[in-house]
RNA sequence: GGGAGUUUAGCUCAGUUGGUUUAGAGCAUCUGCCUUACAAGCAGAGGGUCACAGGUUCGACUCCUGUAACUCCCA
């Protein structure tokens, strides 16, 4: 059979996933064996692939691949998160393109279109998953609103108000005007917005005299309820207890003293609107002061408001600084940039606002969370996160856990026209409940409208996948709980990690995961997060059609160290392309030979078969190790180095026969051992080209994808070393002949000075073949009318029919000296500091003796090499 | 304003408790090669006063202090 040109990772990608599918390779039942569990952070169900997911999810095939190989059963777990927020905005986009206004369907609705819309567009990203090679035990795919999931969260809800954390409140929160919801402060992003910093007269009731105030929101002018100064402000000490009276409105608000006001901002005075501003809400707390808001839920005034009633915050902020220009309150404006909060789903300006919410209560429930961390039961990677995990833990708020959507979990509280309400699983329960705490019969409840945040429901991941809390104490949850690595972004350790810690041990009374991997940031080329509304995100799935999945995985792992952002270059996947290509033709190299053994036995393939063996023993020692540390990123470029260079680049070129010349059975067939080693190595990080090889090499029983790893003895050091001797005299000799603009084809003879003949003899075969030379032997003196060069410890003479050009070799020679010399200085002067011989260690002294005693040989010899070109 | 982190070759990064032949990779660059698996390749080379300024030490990329720039989180 011949092999194509390049590998073909389309028709290879296809194969072999429905091949591992139909085997049923990622399937994991509870067995006898350790298990191995990842829990996937599940993406939103009507998302679609994108880096972030290619490199969270390769990571976490790789770990899977790996563990699988090692002999655990090891278990993936898929799904989606309903994501009510954004779901929701998706939905409300698709049917105002139709025509639909939310406003005009009841909730059921809603719902079902919600519903429509997920059955048609959700999961797809599953399905990308798939092509990315993620070794996923499909079966057990969850979605965060499956029936069982659904009731937990619900019942979980429960539990809480029961055990009095959970809570109605009316608070300070953040609220999204277009959404029309409440957003955790998570979902503010603060950027950085020029405005203008508005000073504003109010006039000092009885008096002509004025304060200035500064502001950048003068639209909230009628929400004033105060004016707060410092208490040392000497400017307004005489104001302390007067009245001011807030312009256009006439409205009379007390001046107050509060050492919260910074004297060194705008007038040091501060207008104060308890209604919409957190500060602001605080002061008016501690100070008593009036409440009055004047916005509606979608951004525009009120009634309380006066006048512009229902026009927009924006539109009357320009409005009425107008007006207050032209009546004259309006002293002056200046640029002023500070940081404005936006809602992260709809971008528009978050208005911090009152409202009745239910909060949970994060104090308790928080310190079991911490403890873990902090005391590494569970383990961050990089460790770093410790740091700012326990700042957020320590300052912990509580956490307001409604949403004003329909798409999720209905809080599960029943209102009664009085005003009274009771939290029961359903409207029979609830009616019950109410009625007998009530002592009224005939009821009529209603049940809250607004639903749950998707943090809810998603801190009961690691377990509820598993059916902990809705089959409490089944096999998979006994079995598989709790879950060794969770692989997931830093942006979210706040959102979802730390709740999933806090309701582990909530729930099952154990920690979640035994260690956290927290990935990169995927940025584009200037150093930019990626994301929709920058379009600076590539296709990941044309990228995987024009490169390949494997050669994705390699581009976006090759460039991601443990926990530092990565910068995306398409370049990356060239290279993992290029990967792709060698690992092939030496793929097509090997089968040449199959064809052309012969029996006959010689030893000349010795070293090289033996240097080859300990190489990879020592590189599956060190890959293993790194793998341990989460080191992927440099795991696979020493995989990549391996395979490139010791393999294709070194060993295949030492054993490969002449042209047309027979191969060795013996050599053959350890060829084909190490290539199959090497792809058991690679598989993990590119599953697809090493499972083809895998086949293609030898005719096989079973798959790459479960053929277990077998550990590799400790390398013999001297074995190494003598290949690293040899690989540094081929390349010495190779500068030689470069430098001397040898052709490829020009011949020399060698000659070898050195005390290790032993050592060389078994070299030779190798020597002669990589650097093109037709006789080799040993020299006591120097070789007359030669090329001198030192490697190492040695002198290599080399003879060709070329004409001499000295002087390049000289000047090289020379350089090395100078180099040399100042070398023995440096290491002369430490041994000569008495202070140094004292205290050092004797390790350090001896490495120090040896360094001299081997610059001061090379010195001599180049000396010698110099001294004959002379003569 | 508070907290965390980063700064090593043109780019992306390694560099383990201070000492490992006066700092290592990959990519990019340069030189020479269509050599018989691979030009998506082969052979070789060049390139860094380790952000800056002090300090501790026999010895600092590594520890300490300060400065600067950038990043992230929280007010």
């Amino acid at each position: 059979m011949t092999l194509s040109k390049n590998f073909e990772h389309q028709i290879n990608e296809h194969k072999w996933y429905s091949h591992w599918l139909d085997k049923q390779y990622f399937k994991s039942t509870p067995d006898e064996r350790t298990p191995y569990t990842i829990v996937m952070p599940p993406p939103n169900v009507t998302g679609v692939l994108h880096m972030g997911h290619c490199l969270n999810n390769t990571i976490q095939d790789i770990l899977i691949r790996q563990a699988r190989m090692k002999g655990f059963n090891a278990c993936w777990v898929p799904g989606t998160d309903h994501a009510s927020i954004a779901t929701e905005a998706k939905v409300v986009a698709m049917l105002r393109e139709r025509g639909i206004a939310k406003s005009s369907l009841s909730r059921d609705e809603f719902l079902s279109y919600a519903w429509e819309w997920k059955e048609k567009y959700g999961g797809i990203i599953l399905q990308q998953l798939k092509k990315l090679g993620c070794s996923l035990d499909w079966d057990r795919t969850t979605f965060t609103m499956d029936k069982d999931y659904y009731d937990s969260v619900i019942n979980i809800f429960m539990d809480l108000y029961k055990k009095g954390v959970i809570y109605r409140g009316k608070r300070m929160i953040n609220w999204d005007v277009k959404a029309l919801t409440a957003l955790s402060d998570e979902e503010v992003i603060r950027k950085e917005t020029r405005q203008k910093l508005y000073h504003l007269n109010y006039a000092i009731e009885g008096t002509n005299d004025n304060i200035t105030i500064a502001t950048v929101r003068p639209e909230t002018i009628m929400g004033d309820t105060a004016i707060c100064v410092h208490p040392d402000d000497e400017r307004y000490k005489h104001l302390h207890g007067k009245f001011a009276i807030v312009p256009l409105i006439n409205r009379r608000i007390p001046i107050i003293a509060d050492d919260y006001v910074a004297m060194d901002f705008g007038t040091g005075a501060l207008k104060v609107t308890p209604a919409h501003d957190v500060n602001d809400y605080a002061l008016g707390q501690k100070h008593q002061l009036e409440i009055v808001d004047i916005f509606n839920d979608n951004g525009t005034l009120s009634e309380d408001a006066q006048i512009y009633i229902g026009l927009e915050r924006f539109e009357v902020r320009k409005k009425i600084a107008i007006e207050l220009e032209e009546k004259g309150f309006l002293i002056k404006t200046e640029e002023y940039t500070s940081e404005v909060g936006y809602s992260e789903r709809t971008d528009v300006v978050v208005e911090p606002r009152l409202s009745m919410q239910w909060w949970l209560s994060m104090k308790d429930i928080s310190s079991p969370a911490l403890k873990a961390v902090m005391e590494e039961e569970i383990k961050f990677y990089p460790p770093k996160f410790k740091n700012v995990y326990r700042h957020w833990m320590e300052n912990i708020k509580d956490w307001c856990v409604s949403r004003q959507l329909w798409w999720g979990h209905r809080i599960p509280a029943w209102y009664h026209e009085s005003g009274k309400f009771v939290v029961a699983k359903n409207e029979k329960d609830a009616i019950a409940v109410f009625e007998t705490e009530h002592n009224i019969s005939n009821a009529v409840l209603k049940q809250d409208e607004d639903c749950l945040d998707t943090w809810f429901s998603s801190w009961l991941w690691p377990f509820e996948v598993f059916k902990g809390y809705s089959n409490p104490n089944n096999a998979d949850i006994n079995y598989y709980y709790p879950t060794n690595t969770l692989v997931t972004a830093p942006e979210i350790i706040f959102f979802w990690v730390a709740r999933m810690i806090m309701a582990g041990h909530e729930y099952m009374d154990v920690k979640p995961f035994q260690e956290v991997y927290f990935t990169g940031i995927v940025r584009d080329k200037q150093g930019r997060k990626m994301s929709k509304s920058l379009g600076n995100s590539p296709d990941l799935l044309e990228l995987i059609d024009q490169y390949g999945a494997d050669a994705a995985r390699f581009g976006i792992m090759i460039a991601s160290p443990a926990g530092n952002d990565i910068l995306f270059d398409e370049t990356a996947l060239e290279q993992g392309r290029n990967f792709n290509n060698k690992i092939w033709n030496a793929l097509k190299l090997i089968k040449m030979w199959e064809v052309r053994q012969t029996h006959e036995h010689t030893n000349e393939n010795d070293f090289a078969i033996n240097w080859f063996e300990n190489r990879l023993s020592e590189v599956s020692i060190e890959v293993e190790q790194m793998m341990k540390q989460f080191k992927l990123s440099e795991a696979l470029k020493t995989i990549y180095t391996l395979i490139w260079d010791d393999f294709c680049s070194w060993y295949l070129e030492w054993v490969k026969p002449g042209f047309e010349q027979p191969i060795q059975a013996n050599v053959y067939n350890k060829t084909t051992e190490f290539f199959t080693d090497l792809m058991q190595l690679l598989h993990p990080f590119m599953p697809f080209i090493s499972e083809e090889i895998y086949h293609q090499l030898d005719k096989r029983n079973d798959d790459l994808c479960v053929r277990l790893l077998i550990e590799k003895d400790s390398p013999n050091q001297t074995q190494l070393d003598q290949g690293v001797l040899l690989k540094q005299v081929i390349s010495g000799i190779r500068d030689v002949r470069n430098k001397q603009q040898m052709k490829p084809k020009d011949s020399i003879k060698l000659f070898i000075q050195t005390e290790e003949k032993p050592v060389f003899e078994s070299l030779m075969p190798i020597l002669s073949k990589q650097v093109n030379a037709n006789e080799i032997s040993f020299a006591n003196d120097t070789v007359a009318n030669s090329f001198t060069s030192v490697i190492g410890k040695d002198k290599f003479y080399i003879l060709t029919e070329q004409p001499i050009d000295l002087s390049t070799q000289k000047s090289a020679l020379e350089k090395e000296l100078s180099h040399l010399k100042s070398f023995l200085i440096s290491v002369e002067k430490k041994l000569s500091n008495e202070k140094f011989t004292q205290n050092a260690k004797q390790e350090i002294l001896d490495l120090e003796y040896k360094k001299k005693a081997d610059a001061e040989m090379k010195i001599n010899i180049i000396e010698l090499s110099l001294k004959d070109m002379i003569g």
